[in-house]
DNA sequence: GTCTATATGCTGATAGAC
DNA sequence: GTCTATCAGCATATAGAC
């Protein structure tokens, strides 16, 4: 990256973002300097100041940001009707987002540590709203009848490592194929749950 | 046994290793200090490094502890006879491992890419050794018609999380109760593979 | 084995020129 | 909006006294 000088903010800004969000993904917040994103996106790192107020600052923007495109992701989502096409509907956009966006996903499974403790209180509401909704399909898919389970808090978690597993099993690989890793992670969800 | 004043190593060496193991979990291999782990073992930083060549080393050997660890525990389980009984086996040595070593099993999994490129590829040798046992398993099940499963590479990544969302979603809660803990797991992965 | 002191370099962030 | 220059602090690691 040699550009030297010049007015960009409309291509800075973005770039200083999807950079970072690479780099803390990779190799974790702490490990990642202001001056290595600089270098990366061709700037100085003084110049980074002029759209972040900071370091934490980036990383607060950039869990938000995850966090709310996953939960768009499931709003926009078509849900079908019953417990089962609600799970089917709601294993396909984690395992797609993890396709589409891995930097971020990674980054929301492991840099919440670094956060300031208002700010993770701020996106743990947000990622807890969510889970609540997945709990929420397993609670009424056990009361139907439909899902046999024994503990709907724990069945989300051990659902959400295993679309993790799948997706990030595809990607660490070549060029995943949405459709055939959403099935193959549906058929195993489905099993799982007993439906 | 006479013993300078100010020397304490049988007990100061394990003490920084079960210091920086779960710090280096908590926090991040590169969000944590010498100086940090010191004040915790109670000495100053220079004390750490007559036990250590470095901070790197401190790591590498803390994640070769914790995969041979859970490769000795694997070596050492009772493992019946049948595909079933070998994946069970396995799972319950999985989910226990992470009940048991909670900080190195979360190392194990987020702290690899702060590794030196030698270093990690001792490691990844290491775990490969013993993700190829699992896959193993899958594989002989499979062509005996026990297990139904599309890929045995993508379900091994994908019962690997799983036991990791089980273990880790009772450790954050309170003291788990391991025997409760492994048959939740085992239910969910005897259904997910079809057993 | 542990301490204190220190060498050397990198960190996040800011100031002021253009 | 980006640059250069800089500040104050903390990082890993080492040297030498005890």
């Amino acid at each position: 990256m040699a550009r030297t000088s010049g007015s960009q903010s409309a291509v800075t800004g973005p770039r200083i973002h999807a950079t970072a969000l690479r780099l803390f993904a990779e190799q974790g917040y702490a490990a990642v300097s202001m001056r290595q994103i600089a270098a990366e996106v061709g700037v100085q790192a003084g110049a980074l100041y002029a759209y972040t107020t900071g370091k934490q600052a980036l990383l607060f923007d950039l869990l938000r940001a995850a966090s709310t495109d996953l939960s768009a992701a499931w709003e926009a989502a078509p849900k079908g009707s019953g417990s089962v096409a609600h799970l089917e509907a709601f294993a396909r956009v984690e395992i797609g987002f993890r396709i589409d966006h891995p930097w971020a996903a990674r980054l929301a499974s492991s840099e919440l540590r670094a956060l300031a403790p208002d700010s993770l209180a701020a996106i743990l509401t947000l990622r807890q709203r969510h889970e609540a909704a997945l709990e929420a399909i397993l609670r009424t898919g056990q009361a139907a009848g439909v899902f046999r389970i024994a503990e709907p808090r724990i069945t989300a978690l051990a659902l959400l490592a295993m679309w993790s597993g799948v997706a990030f099993g595809y990607t660490d690989g070549i060029r995943p194929n949405r459709e055939r890793v959403e099935r193959i992670g549906w058929n195993l969800t489905r099993k799982a749950v007993g439906a």
